[in-house]
DNA sequence: CGATTAACTCAAATCATTTGAATATTCAAT
DNA sequence: ATTGAATATTCAAATGATTTGAGTTAATCG
């Protein structure tokens, strides 16, 4: 493992890195926005930002977008993202296919690709991927110097073997560096994650949790994975396998007895039905089956548990579910999920709906790979003065 | 509430208090080190450490130590920081009386108080705070300009109707601005938490947590707390009550139903036999009274619980059990607690137990509260670069 | 004993932000 | 319609903090 440093001091280049980070994640938090508003926001003097933004102007990635004569004054020069300024790449590693996305810097994707694997060990999936890298650029014709980083989702947990018989982990890549394996296929910055938190990404960067800086996504893979986001950061653990909230007892068994789409697929074939896909379970939920809204009865209970832990864990503003179940069997949750009572985030006025469908649809992992990256490029975390 | 800016630049003087923060922290951890040491573990140059040590040194924060002769070269002059030359105030409100105490900057404490409550008005507890930390600097004679700052640990949870019948609420705390009066009163920056949040420092910054930079740390107060330090940063969730544990449900119900002061107590009430403090649970345990033996079962089980919850969900590097219970029941928690199977800490090598108890006994609170302006001083938090 | 290694210091250079002065534009009051 | 206050921006000089490079000191290795 990479010895990451715990702390670490600065200088006048990390500082004006950070900095720049900072003004671009504001102006793509507010859409567009003005020298001095962006000054008043990040405690920088106008000036300090004038100069970054001359900087950030000449190398695309901030493009002006004429006045705003709003108060009073001289009208500020507003001034907003260049989506082709920069491009994430994400790749989502399965056990039988790779899909790769190019995000823009506004989080647009602008290219997809899938293709099937034959087997999983590294050799051949890190091939792929660099074909699909290439690709992907030759496609839109994005310059290899306009590339933020690359972030790879592969199937988690990492380093482990107390818990076996998963069926999740990738057969081959135990014992390999992954990161650093990935970094040099495609020769950018990489950083790793499991679909959870690549999925809380691309609802913060895309869906709805822009603007939201704690929260808690539950996603629905194979089991039920969840990505907590801190003040704007991903909340990994110690050893980057935080949020395998599916192996939670709850009454009644593991939370993913009840919850994630082995727990559908096991429970619809005791009735003699066999589910193939996501397809398949938006027809049946479409007729009622019987034996599914059953499932659904049981998951609903599931899931006001899975609220009651995080909420009361994590104190999140908001949660948000998401992953590889249809839309509409994702709303039939969120509507028919009991609200926890005893809860801290049972509050009498609150600002966000406490549970929520996310937004980024079935490619989730993939654009969260991208969004990792991009999230990581906009945000300056905070610290702490006295 | 106040608005926490959610990014924040950064100058020359930002970045100075952070290496100051950071080469603090950095000599702390190791004991003594030495100038070029302490830059090459925080990526600056000597020069720069040396300027900022000049200045702790002049300060009174560091002192020197000697030469080290070791390797070749010439020996380096080692540093260790001054326990006089900062102190931390804490402050522990109960429902019947505030604790104070004070600690030195290495964390030891130097002065321990308690005044019994009437009533926790404001006004009342204000008064009797303004009183204890003039007796504590005068008692010590430490002057105010070494105050590093104060730390407050109330009941919690804050600003939530939701969860009500908890008892632990204060009377007359809701609907004041707490961090700001306790500010004013003492006339020093102030750190708002509640116990599990502070028992968690006082573990990391004097007890078994040293060197740990991501756990978790259960509390036994009235209920069960847990706080969690993730990159030696607390993890206080949205609207800081992050860590409210005791309200999960598990199998069997909420797990502060078979794990708090308030389970063992009304678990001997039942049995006739009413517990009226700590020392009276030491006392039956040592006797190995059938009913608390009875009860140490239940709460094992509970325990394994609340360990496959914390460990799946927050990857830590250990878990540590501590609060108000007589450190020989905590040691049996410790012991006959099931480890859980289904585990991400469930690793073939270790290099912490995955469970341990805390060191700081029973003033935990009050000195964590002290301990949460010491991590603040002396930790700088990551961020990262591309 | 000389060569090498390493820590430290001083002074000058560099990088980035801040300060101060000047200008442009709009709103609001007279 | 005119004037004054408020706001946004820019330019040039100043400031603050780190970095660079040369030189000194001290210990170990062969």
């Amino acid at each position: 493992m990479v010895v990451i440093p715990f702390q670490q001091g600065t200088n006048a280049e990390r500082s004006r890195h950070r900095n720049r980070q900072a003004v671009l994640g504001q102006v793509r938090a507010a859409g567009t926005m003005g020298r001095a508003e962006i000054a008043r926001a990040l405690s920088l003097t106008t000036q300090t930002v004038s100069n970054i933004i001359a900087e950030l102007v000449a190398d695309g990635m901030l493009v002006e977008k004429g006045r705003l004569s709003g108060g009073r004054g001289l009208p500020a020069i507003q001034y907003g993202l260049n989506p082709k300024g920069g491009y994430a790449l994400g790749i989502e590693v399965r056990p039988d296919a790779v899909f790769a996305a190019l995000l823009d810097m506004q989080g647009k994707p602008v290219s997809m690709e899938r293709v099937a694997l034959q087997g999983t060990r590294p050799d051949s999936v890190l091939a792929e991927v660099s074909g699909l890298y290439a690709r992907a650029l030759r496609q839109v014709s994005v310059a290899k110097d306009r590339m933020l980083g690359a972030g790879i989702v592969m199937p988690g947990p990492f380093g482990v073997t107390g818990i076996s018989g998963m069926g999740s982990d990738l057969v081959g890549w135990q014992e390999v560096d992954a990161e650093h394996l990935f970094a040099e296929a495609v020769g950018l910055p990489v950083v790793l994650s499991n679909d959870a938190n690549a999925g809380a990404m691309a609802e913060r960067v895309n869906g709805v949790a822009q603007g939201i800086h704690s929260f808690a996504y539950l996603y629905f893979g194979a089991g039920l994975g969840l990505g907590m986001v801190h003040e704007g950061q991903l909340i990994g653990g110690a050893f980057g396998n935080a949020g395998e909230i599916g192996h939670v007892p709850v009454p009644g068994g593991k939370l993913e007895d009840a919850l994630s789409r082995l727990s559908v697929q096991r429970h619809m074939a005791a009735a003699g039905k066999e589910v193939t896909g996501i397809d398949m379970l938006d027809q049946l939920f479409l007729q009622k089956d019987r034996d599914l809204m059953a499932w659904l009865e049981s998951a609903s209970t599931a899931l006001g548990h899975a609220l009651a832990i995080v909420e009361n864990m994590f104190d999140p503003q908001t949660v948000i579910l998401g992953g590889a179940m249809p839309d509409a069997v994702l709303d039939h949750l969120v509507t028919h999920a009991p609200l926890p009572q005893v809860s801290v985030s049972n509050r009498p006025e609150v600002l966000h709906p406490r549970l929520m469908r996310g937004a980024s649809g079935r490619m989730t992992a993939t654009l969260g790979a991208a969004a990792l990256v991009l999230n990581r490029a906009l945000t300056a975390p905070l610290s702490y003065a006295n």
